[in-house]
Order: C-alpha cells, then structure tokens, then sequence
RNA sequence: GGCCAGGUAGCUCAGUUGGUAGAGCAGCGGACUGAAAAUCCGCGUGUCGGCGGUUCGAUUCCGUCCCUGGCCA
C-alpha cells in the first residue's frame, strides 16, 4: 500500500520503482474513479498507463456514487487481473478509507430496501445537524457525536434493518483483516510549494476548459463535482469569479484536504507496519525498492 | 502642505460610556465501518501603530510623531 497526502508525489515513485520491479497499480483513489474529470484529480496520464498497467480509473460516471465497498471488492478482483499479467499489485492512492476497507473489511450489509433507502435518504437531507444528532442518540447514540454523513447513515440502517449501525459493526464482522505494510510519501513542509505548482501546472493544461465541457453535460449535484477544486473552477470557467480569487480557494482546500489525509494517515494505520518517505530524499527509489522486497517477502 | 477616515489576531473587521479584547476566515489538533478530495468536532496573549500626558488604572481620553487610503491645494 503507498499512500500519503495529495501531490506529494506517490505517483511519480510508483511509476519509477515500476521501471525496477515488475508491478500493476492499483489507484486508490475515490476521485480519479470518475471519467472525464482528470485534470484536477491529476489522473495518471495515457502515456503513464501505457507504460505500467493502471486498475480503477475512468470506471465510474460521474453522477454516480461509487463506494468503500464497491471499491473494496472492485480491488481484489484488479489485483488478480495484475497478477494474471504476471506482475505485482501496488495498490496507490491517498482515500484511506478505501483502503482500510481493504485490510479491514466492511461489515457485512443485510439487503435494503433500494426505494425505503432512497426515501429516507430524502427525507433526512431535509433535517438540520441538530436535529439528525438529536435522531442518531435514540436511534445508535454511539454514533451522535460524528459528522452529517455519518448520521444519515446510522440512522438510515437503524430504520431499516432495526438495528443499530454500531450494533452491526460489532456482530456482523465482514471478511478477515488482511495485514498491510505501508508506505507513506510525504515530502513534509515542502508540500506546500509543490501543491502550489501542482496547481497552476493543472490551470495552464486546460482544467477550466475541462470543467466548461463537463459543466455542459454532467449536472452540478453529481458527486463527482465534489472534487476538491472542480466547483470552484467551474465558477471559474463560467466567470462568476477571478483566476486569482479561483487559485486561492483551491489552494487552501486543497492544504486542508492534505492536512486531514495525514491526520487520517497518522492516526488510523498501525505505526509498526508504516514505512515513511521523503520523496525528494536522494535515496528515495532506493528506500522504497528496499521497502518492496522487504514487503513481498513478508506477504509470502 | 491642509482636511477627513483609518492603524486591534496571519487576513477582514467588531468592541471596550476608562478596569489590558472577540467574531468570521486562515492555521493547528482530533473523529471517521457502503458519500471519505466527503462529513463533522475542538483550540483565540494579540507590545489594541510609537512616544509622552491625564488617571488608582489607558487599547479606550488628550498631545505629538509615524504609516495607509481618500479629498483639497
């Protein structure tokens, strides 16, 4: 698993440790799944892909709503594709949810009721957070104190399946954990200037041209819009705001989109199986061929 | 040069009828089981422009100087 705060450069080691080592990558990541959107989400280019093969881009429209699970299962199957072209899955990418959903799978889900859902889902995007807070401690109080997203959840599976999402979580246990060694890219203070760069290299290839031709033909509320950056430049390509004024609010959301990768990164995975590198290290493809070996190995 | 309006947190500003100050944004920390580039939670000491004066006490009143913007010469 390589992962690591967005442009720190995962992708670019990948790609140089595949010219070492035969590997197939395995993306990641819960926005490049969208097809069209590609300048903003920095999707690996075609020539990229030519020259190592690249599972989970480009499989899902944008007005759809991909998913953990969805991701989860589509993944074990990529691998396997890798594998059948005799090479070595990287699994890459900076949504650690979708990869904790790999090495501690998600909870088994009873069948639900697609319309029930739909008109819960409804009625609850109504509701303020006070009030889906105040549903969420009778329903599955464990689960009161996170986000809105979060709320709607637990309270959609508790009315549904009558039991509480926590509850679930405890006694439905989804497929064995599988151990993982990470390896996290991070250039540190220095990510900074390269989202910067990062950002205006995207601006000078076309992403308000892309946005303007995606604007035409994929409907605002899609999920794939909520990409960090995409809305903004949208407002952008349709002039309701300055390249500058567009630049800097992409840049903060980007920095704090970064910022909460890390705090995910440095929380949640187990320290003992994380493996950290500066990309702009002299010996960085050194250390992560190393890492590569010592991985393979330890997997068997 | 004269007049006017300002100078308070990294930024934009509020406020203190004199008892040393607080919002938004930024920033920092955290949560996260089928939306995760999503969704949320927590965190506010800063010579209140400088120096004097009045006062028990000045960021607040007075004087002066500096800086910024506008108007007039």
């Amino acid at each position: 698993m390589i992962t690591g705060p967005t442009g720190a450069g995962k992708s670019a080691l990948v790609m140089a440790l595949a010219r070492r080592v035969p590997l197939g990558i395995v993306s990641a990541d819960s926005r490049q799944v969208y097809r069209g959107f590609d300048i903003g989400t920095a999707k690996p280019s075609a020539a990229e892909r030519a020259c190592v093969p690249h599972a989970g881009l480009d499989i899902a429209e944008p007005d759809t709503r991909y998913s953990a699970a969805a991701w989860a299962a589509d993944a074990v199957r990529w691998m396997d594709d890798v594998r059948r072209m005799g090479r070595e899955p990287a699994i890459v990418g900076g949504t650690g949810f979708y990869i904790r959903a790999l090495t501690a799978p998600l909870f088994v889900e009873p069948e639900l009721d697609a319309q029930k859902r739909r008109d819960i889902a409804a009625h609850l995007r109504t509701l303020t957070l006070a009030q889906l807070q105040r549903w969420c401690r009778a329903l599955d109080p464990e689960r009161a104190g996170l986000g809105r997203a979060q709320l709607e959840r637990a309270i959609e599976v508790a009315l549904l399946t009558g039991v509480p999402l926590s509850r679930w979580h405890r006694d439905a246990p989804g497929a064995e954990p599988r151990r993982a060694r990470y390896l996290v890219v991070d250039p540190g203070p220095a990510l900074g200037q390269s989202l910067a760069t990062r950002l205006d290299d995207m601006l000078d290839a076309g992403w308000i041209e892309e946005a303007r031709a995606l604007d035409a033909r994929v409907p605002s509320t899609a999920p794939a819009w909520n990409a960090t950056g995409y809305a903004t430049v949208r407002s952008l390509a349709r002039g309701e705001i300055s390249r500058s004024e567009a630049r800097e609010q992409i840049l903060v959301a980007t920095r704090q989109y970064a910022k909460r990768q890390r705090t995910w990164i440095r929380n949640q995975l187990p320290p003992a199986d994380v493996t950290r590198i500066d990309p702009h290290e002299h010996d960085a493809l050194d250390r992560a061929l190393e890492w590569w070996n010592e991985t393979r190995e330890g997997m068997g």
